[in-house]
DNA sequence: GAACATTGGTAGAACGTTCTATCATGCCCG
DNA sequence: CGGGCATGATAGAACGTTCTACCAATGTTC
């Protein structure tokens, strides 16, 4: 049985009030040096931890984030480095975190989500952002006043996201000053069942097209939401593409689902990457496996995880304060060799 | 503020204590039928929701399932699948699960994890195995009374593991027949840093080599732990080795960052896969980005996690009953064309 | 030498549950 | 008409904390 104050005090005889305060020590209460020594090591001896519960039930704070995950496996899964980011910054304010996964129906009609997260016990709740959460759900949140932060949305606060617009822009800027001229983006997500636009597509791509334009030069669309190739056409798509007199010198995925096709179709025309054709691909992790040629903009997951607990625990401290969302830019990996 | 038994008692004129026993229907108490249909009322109108803390104290059951995992990215990060996998299981249950990450110096020197999971007061934990966890945690836990059960990890027992021995074996055997004679294994897994001999890349060898022998056919391994090429030299030795008069008809890879590199010279040398070279990789999780030409053995991640928390729940309802670890096997994902 | 602060504590209550014990009816039966 | 017995409850205690109030000495000050 795990020992309790009460232990500590009849083994170091004082009351078990006075074990709390030194053990917590607690402002404003005066011990003697002699019984705080003796009971730190009792305490230690014994192995003492606070019983978790009823400290949340006499604080009302639980010391738990809840994470709210949708149950389909393409969609909003926790990666392992968001997850990796929200405990690196959990770990150090002795905080842990409650996963709790939602399946369809409760993420699309969130009614009874305050209810549950109740149940859960937790101080405040971290959101993954999934296309298919009702926007109503944050002033459901609100509405119970639960403090939530959103990770990977556009909320109008409290919330935390890539910078996919500034992405998109940088990684074309970048290859307009190595000479490209013929930049074509590729999108091929459509053809992933479920799919609907996701903000970061939809803002990659917008900011690789304020770069052509800056630059004068003719933004071109592979794939898209419209005219994506059936995942058997893609090859053929690819090398059509690249076998074209038009052909692009450089072409920036969406997402290595979409980039990789043209570096097969590349390797099999015999082009070389990158001297031949240019690869940038946006991913969510480094996929080491997809070979060291491609140029990865990493979406910074460990990052926002981490920025999104510690907003939330600014929101703890201060209730009802909401904050300008937070925006964290791509992380570059250059493919190798990398021209510039 | 949320509501609570006694809110409920106070509106609908009975004792709080008849009102906890009847929206638990506890057995063996009996109200009649207007009090029962008058609390269940009122409760729903309340949105009552029992305080989980409280009731954890009181009962000594949390609901809540503690995850460990270490907080080396490349090693022992719980997958989106696993942890899909977990949930599925433990929200059937009205379970939660509390992630609890470990840093190096925790993993390496558990003394002080059973004081650490009885705060995050959690009823058992899972452990995701990761090699750097010295074996004496078992004992420490079963020390300290806490249910534990290993994801895999090869644990006498209360584990649950992939069957990696058999997909090595079954993955040759499926190549034997289709005709294929030169078949290799590649394991280029150790060029990562700090990677040690994982029981997964020993099992899958050794089913390979098992399934070549018997078939009176030469086991080649191209990598392995000693004789690994380096990270930049990976697709030299790659070309070398699809030149090569020997060349293999076909290559089983331990991961895709094993297989891809093959994959990639065959390209270049104007292969084909699978009609000139069979390539199968075992993975995670299915990598659609890989293109559809390799075919893929994965890993069960989510039956994993459904079987390791079913188990946990067994121990919990019977404690100390120790069960014999449970092997799980792989999918098989055929590449297209797949040539049998 | 009485009023008063300081030091070093103790005591009771509360948080929201669940568990165990008790109790007031009304009813049947002998 | 009183003993046994269902029916339909209630009351108290306990779980392990933390919070607030109080208290008994011992010094300090005018």
């Amino acid at each position: 049985m795990p020992a309790t104050l009460k232990d500590i005090a009849r083994l170091s005889g004082c009351s078990f009030q006075a074990v709390s305060a030194i053990l917590r020590d607690q402002p404003g209460t005066r011990f003697s040096p002699a019984t705080r020594a003796r009971v730190l090591l009792v305490a230690e001896q014994l192995g003492y931890r606070p019983n978790a519960s009823a400290r949340a039930m006499r604080s009302g704070r639980t010391g738990c984030i809840a994470v709210l995950r949708g149950t389909h496996p393409n969609h909003s899964s926790l990666s392992p480095h968001l997850l990796g980011g929200i405990m690196r910054e959990l770990d150090g304010q002795d905080l842990h975190a409650a996963i709790l996964s939602l399946d369809d129906a409760q993420l699309t009609s969130p009614e009874h989500l305050p209810k549950l997260l109740r149940e859960v016990v937790a101080d405040g709740v971290l959101i993954k952002y999934d296309h298919r959460i009702p926007p109503r759900l944050g002033a459901l949140l609100a509405q119970a006043g639960i403090p939530a932060v959103w990770v990977n949305s556009r909320q109008p606060a409290d919330c935390v996201h890539p910078d996919d617009l500034e992405a998109g822009r940088l990684a074309t800027e970048r290859l307009i000053r190595l000479g490209h001229r013929r930049i074509a983006y590729a999108d091929f997500s459509y053809d992933l069942a479920d799919a609907t636009e996701h903000y970061s597509a939809h803002d990659r791509h917008a900011g690789y097209r304020t770069a052509m334009r800056a630059a004068r030069l003719a933004p071109r669309l592979l794939g898209g939401r419209r005219g994506h190739p059936a995942p058997a056409a893609r090859l053929d798509f690819c090398l059509d593409t690249l076998r074209g007199p038009e052909r692009p010198t450089a072409v920036i995925g969406n997402s290595a689902w979409s980039t990789c096709p043209f570096w097969h179709a590349a390797l099999r025309l015999g082009l070389r990457v990158p001297a031949d054709l240019s690869l940038l691909t946006f991913e969510n992790w480094r996929h080491d496996a997809l070979g060291q040629e491609l140029t990865q903009y990493l979406v910074p997951e460990a990052e926002m995880g981490q920025a999104a607990v510690s907003r939330l625990l600014a929101l703890l401290a201060a209730p009802g304060v909401a904050q300008a969302p937070l925006v964290l830019p791509f992380t570059w990996v250059p493919g190798n060799p990398w021209r510039g």
